[in-house]
DNA sequence: CGGCAAAAACCGACAAGCTTGTTTGTTATC
DNA sequence: GATAACAAACAAGCTTGTCGGTTTTTGCCG
């Protein structure tokens, strides 16, 4: 992991889930509450945030419903520190699948398209979107999502653009590419059951087309 | 309203809400029901899939839930006829606003991306949107939903290139555009709330311009 | 035309089931 | 012995669909 990664990640990095190396309990704890988290998050993938109640993430995380609200004693804390750690699993993933790539490939083929666009078919951002919309009309929700997803945005805008040295000059450009990379695919994703029979690749490499012409500069950023 | 548009809309008309000029009690039903479907959109809309009740929406619609249940006999039922009802007045509203539309503001000024964009702001999108993402993850919505969507769907990419004749010699493209727009627009709402401080208008005329290039021929369909 | 029975619109109460958070108790670690 | 991890039972509240009953409309028949 190099420093740039390392970097953002450490801003994200959820909170009482780092004790290695501590007391018995505390490893033990840390350890139950990855599985609880872990099992949220297929909750929210496979039943809907409107499904998820504490009964069912117990079950699938194999501990009682007792020993969960230990750890968290309201679902409304589960459930932000569901919306921190999914954050964290997600970024990681996606600095980790950009670091991965070629100059080349990240620059000529628009390969970070194809990073974007895997990152959005994981678990992690099928809970995270269930999260986004359940929080549009859930007032309680909205009141942890909203800041700490608005939190990550504005973290990732600053700081990504650093696995992007080609785009240094043109942060307006940059910022332009990112928010449209995202709402292509994050529309695309949405869409997915419904646009079942249509190839998701012709959408995907006519994005990467654009955002390369946008950097290249064939394209402006209207006014 | 001209052919095109009574073309398309009649492939999608509601059943059983066409009861003008028929007995007092028809109409009343009919009337009734609207009143519900109406009340399911905007609980739906303020409150979402998850918290959308029967109880909800009979209080909203200023019915007794006895009523209600008289009309739609289950929950399932009610559903089933607020995925028609919405998916009908959404295409009416959009075809409503091309139609208005001189043909230089739609082919030069690309002002079709602003209708769509409005049709997207509505309360019954709001509703569309949560019954697809709820649909994801519920089968039993899944069963009525993704059938009438992907029907509507392909009603709509079939016959509303008859509303943008500019595109007729070209249909891929058009295919693409359609897709291309939907995907960054909806993937535009679901940002809403996050990206509150940035402007939304960049992105849609963003869209706009490669949408242009791309029936000049100065951008091509990727293979 | 008037009355009457059937049908339809409408209402409120109920049972069954689920969800949440509390509380009380048990075991293992510090 | 105190604290933390874990377990299970409980009450309160909500949601759904059913059921019996009331009012209004409709069609029919004398």
């Amino acid at each position: 992991m190099d420093d740039i990664s390392l970097r953002v990640l450490a801003q994200l990095e959820p909170e009482g889930l780092d004790a290695e190396g501590q007391s018995w309990q505390q490893r033990k704890s840390v350890q139950t509450r990855v599985t609880i988290l872990e099992a949220a998050i297929d909750c929210l993938e496979k039943h809907g945030y409107g499904r998820t109640t504490t009964q069912l993430i117990a079950e699938m995380a194999g501990v009682s419903r007792g020993a969960m609200l230990h750890h968290y004693a309201t679902k409304h804390d589960l459930i932000a520190s569901v919306i921190d750690y999914t954050c964290y699993r997600r970024m990681a993933l996606f600095l980790e699948g950009i670091r991965a790539l070629k100059d080349s490939a990240r620059i000529n083929e628009m390969a970070g398209i194809e990073i974007s666009w895997r990152s959005m078919m994981t678990r992690e951002f099928a809970a995270y979107l269930e999260l986004a919309v359940a929080a549009r009309t859930d007032p309680g929700l909205a009141e942890i999502f909203l800041p700490k997803a608005r939190r990550i945005d504005q973290t990732a805008l600053d700081e990504i653009i650093r696995a992007f040295p080609e785009w240094a000059e043109n942060p307006e450009g940059y910022a332009l590419a990112m928010d449209y990379a995202n709402a292509v695919l994050e529309g695309l994703v949405i869409n997915r059951d419904i646009w079942a029979e249509r190839d998701q690749r012709v959408l995907c490499q006519f994005v990467g087309q654009t955002i390369a012409m946008l950097r290249r500069g064939e394209l402006r950023r209207p006014v």
